[in-house]
DNA sequence: TTATTATTGTAAATTTTTTGCATTTTATCT
DNA sequence: AGATAAAATGCAAAAAATTTACAATAATAA
């Protein structure tokens, strides 16, 4: 497996940012950008559920049929994702393992076992202690994810 | 100021009262309490590593040659304790799904991308917020998990 | 353009997880 | 105790998820 290189610091990144820093990536990398990595990278941003392989996958046979972009070039390009920090995976409970794009402004989960609904947030406070605690440990963080289950309030009536 | 913690030998909830509770629970749900389901919680206590399915099967096999556990038998435990709340899954990165025991003292995941390695931590100041932010939204916390990721002291050189 | 090399889709191969079922074990009831 | 009913087990088969081999295709660089 080859080191690949990145460099993502902002939170907020537009999708033409986005898609120029995919294609830096593969560049430095000698890895080619090719229209399925593409569509690949811009069906996870405007998507606002959290994916799994498969899911992703339907997604894109109906919104690029003409492509018909096989299984394998999805977990292919979700490890590349993942590899490089630009994507991030999370495992909820049982269900298995889903990604969402790291690149959008950051947030953590607040995850009703109930009813399965994901609330996101952010605290700034939590965040500037997970630095602290990091740099206390010589740690150098790239990323960060904090999942808190419980009940909803619309599940606890 | 943080409260880094990762020893977990002391303060850890009993065995005797973690084996109770277990028994209590399958109990109240009119299962039955056999050798195989306690020598797998045991051997979740006993361990300070976080287990794959896998990994588990493979120590039960070591440690209880004559009681010929099943792998099938190790997810279906596995799906019980987590469903009951007494076990929790964690997926890291490209690895697979990972359980531990829920009912050891709690504590947070930071994760070395590099080496795989990971320290576990615990910050009064972090569960709070997250107290308070769940008591905002209404919502009922049961658990929550935190990973932060990146590259340790020892990798960085 | 051409040469080179990475990427792709497909299908097959692995790996992981779940299920069906006959048998065994547990808990409950005499 | 012994008998009974119900749940749990191990095994093997099945299903699901993920990875891989490979020939064909597409992207980059010269």
């Amino acid at each position: 497996m080859p080191t690949i290189n990145t460099d993502f610091n902002d939170k907020t990144i537009e999708y033409k940012q986005l898609l120029n820093d995919f294609k830096n990536l593969l560049k430095n990398n000698a890895l080619k950008f090719t229209i399925q990595r593409e569509v690949i990278l811009q069906t996870l941003y405007k998507s606002d559920e959290h994916l799994t392989p498969e899911s992703l996958h339907h997604l894109l046979q109906n919104n690029f049929p003409d492509l018909k972009i096989g299984i394998a070039t999805v977990y292919r390009t979700l490890t590349l994702l993942e590899d490089s920090q630009m994507v991030t995976s999370l495992s909820f409970g049982a269900q298995g393992k889903k990604y969402e794009l790291g690149a959008k402004e950051h947030h953590d989960h607040m995850i009703c076992t109930s009813c399965g609904d994901i609330t996101e947030f952010v605290d700034e406070e939590i965040e500037k202690r997970q630095d602290s605690i990091a740099a206390k440990l010589g740690f150098k963080i790239s990323d960060h994810s904090m999942q808190i289950y419980g009940i909803c309030k619309k599940c606890q009536k």
